[in-house]
DNA sequence: CTGGCATAAATGTTGCGAACAATATTCCTG
DNA sequence: CAGGAATATTGTTCGCAACATTTATGCCAG
């Protein structure tokens, strides 16, 4: 659908405007169908994107502060959403002993079977929805960059 | 900053997977401006988005309905994002005449002030952060659209 | 004209997460 | 060793998402 089918507008003041908007409702459109894809697994986006991290390091362990460096939406509430993972017991905290001030966490079995299981039925959605050939995603992926240059 | 230096990691499956993060990310990243010039005027996204949707047709009204399929980010809670606007006094609840099911909304003068200043903050930080030209963002905008082709 | 379905809006409820402050513990450096 | 920095947790408030339910109204088939 075209953008101004999807938000009924037509008033961009230039090109770099109406790439922004574009830009939020596409992540909106892609976040949409990246929830309807994680509710049948129990996972939010964000507890998704934990166990994804943690299992970039399986078997090992990753502290907090290095979790949080990883996630796409920077939160100060890591440690919140690590508490919901282990009430359905899909990681673990541990105590770090070289480094009394962090926890170390890891995924469980049940973590890790329940992060390849998600990891399928997202990357088929992925597959089924996404218009785009290996050089245009490249290409966006190179659009997407030069834009945020002001990092 | 490199897609792989924000979120430290670069083990993507494929150039679609990249981009699919890189579009969350840089969302966010533009959120993240967003909020932070927004908040000046004690607004969030979603209120702003709303001011602006009823700028649009200022100073005639809408309906409910009409605001909500105009939204970026799709939302049943459209009626509760007015109730906050109605508590600042930014915006007027009128009951339909023609159609006494629907409540027909408008700015008032104090709406249309706080967006027309909000607007300025707004385009004047979307221009300062923006690394894209003219040719560039509407290549942006065309494979955005692109990506969405199975709506 | 009316009975039943559709539509618009509001409301109830639960849960997640953002934002920000504050605290406790531990580390490190001068 | 003292004082500040770093790490994680916790408290609090708020906005919003999601989903169900309710109320009022419009509309259409019979």
């Amino acid at each position: 659908m075209k953008l101004e089918e999807a938000i009924k507008s037509n008033r961009f003041t230039d090109p770099a405007h109406k790439a922004s908007v574009n830009l939020m409702y596409t992540s909106y459109w892609m976040k949409t169908h990246l929830n309807t894809v994680l509710k049948e697994n129990g996972l939010t986006i964000e507890q998704f994107n934990v166990l994804r991290i943690l299992k970039g390091k399986h078997p090992e362990q990753m502290c907090v502060k290095d979790i949080g460096s990883r996630m796409i939406e920077k939160s100060s509430n890591v440690p919140r959403i690590i508490d919901r993972l282990l009430i359905k017991k899909l990681v673990k905290r541990t105590p770090s002993r070289e480094d009394k001030r962090e926890t170390l966490i890891s995924l469980t079995d049940n973590g890790l079977k329940q992060v390849e299981s998600s990891n399928i039925l997202v990357d088929a959605m992925q597959k089924r929805i996404s218009g785009l050939d290996d050089s245009e995603a490249t290409l966006l992926s190179e659009l997407l960059e030069k834009m945020r240059n002001t990092d």
